[in-house]
DNA sequence: ATCGCTGTATTATGGCAGTGATGCAGTATG
DNA sequence: CATACTGCATCACTGCCATAATACAGCGAT
């Protein structure tokens, strides 16, 4: 459900924070440009761009016009301190009630995915 | 996330589905008229029929035409399946890989919003 | 039969999000 | 300056969601 039918741009956005996080681009990096990014992941420049915008906005990363776009610095735990806050405040609960709700047990849960 | 910025017909799915499964509504009681649930969720009465709309399909209530919608026989189980189910296969996978990426314990969760 | 409730179907409209094509603006390099 | 790269802005198209007005069809009680 984090890659399938959520918008493409939503998408993009996650490949990129995955990325960064995994240490695929560290920071200083120059990402792919929006229109190679475009070729690449088979979406148009304008959702790329769009998917990038949200970076720049939180700080994530430098545009430099006309050269690119650089992960800032800090970016790594600016962005895992923000997803963690994320999930906590407003992935978790839900799901916890929906486990309390449905009676899950985590015993079911992680004898499986790992 | 549960209630917040998804369509309002899935909202009343969601809104009914506990409704059964908590029991507020048992099998054989018959569910809030379209127009009624409409005027008590603030909705229109074409969007809650839509919302009714897939229960039916999926065999959770009985419509007596003319009468009301009523909670099928089986329906609680057959819903908590069947959210059980969605739950194993869709919602869990991406919160435990979230969870690994971010490096998130179960510890840090299950102390607060219980 | 009549009245009042039930769900259903039709059609039309407004709003918004996602996507796409084109062109413009800034920078580095030769 | 010329070229080729970068990001960015504008416009337009599409589809989904929600709403609305209206009419129809089935059932129960009077």
């Amino acid at each position: 459900m984090n890659n399938a039918s959520k918008p493409v741009y939503l998408k993009l956005r996650d490949i990129i924070s995955e990325s960064i996080l995994d240490g695929e681009y560290g920071e200083g990096d120059m990402l792919p440009s929006v229109r190679a990014f475009a070729v690449e992941q088979g979406a148009n420049p304008l959702t790329v761009a769009k998917a990038y915008q949200g970076f720049q906005e939180d700080g994530l990363v430098t545009v430099k016009r006309g050269v690119g776009m650089f992960v800032a610095n800090g970016a790594k735990a600016k962005l895992r301190d923000a997803q963690r806050a994320d999930f906590i405040k407003n992935v978790w609960p839900p799901v916890e009630r929906q486990m309390k709700r449905l009676d899950i047990k985590l015993d079911e849960l992680l004898e499986n995915g790992a």
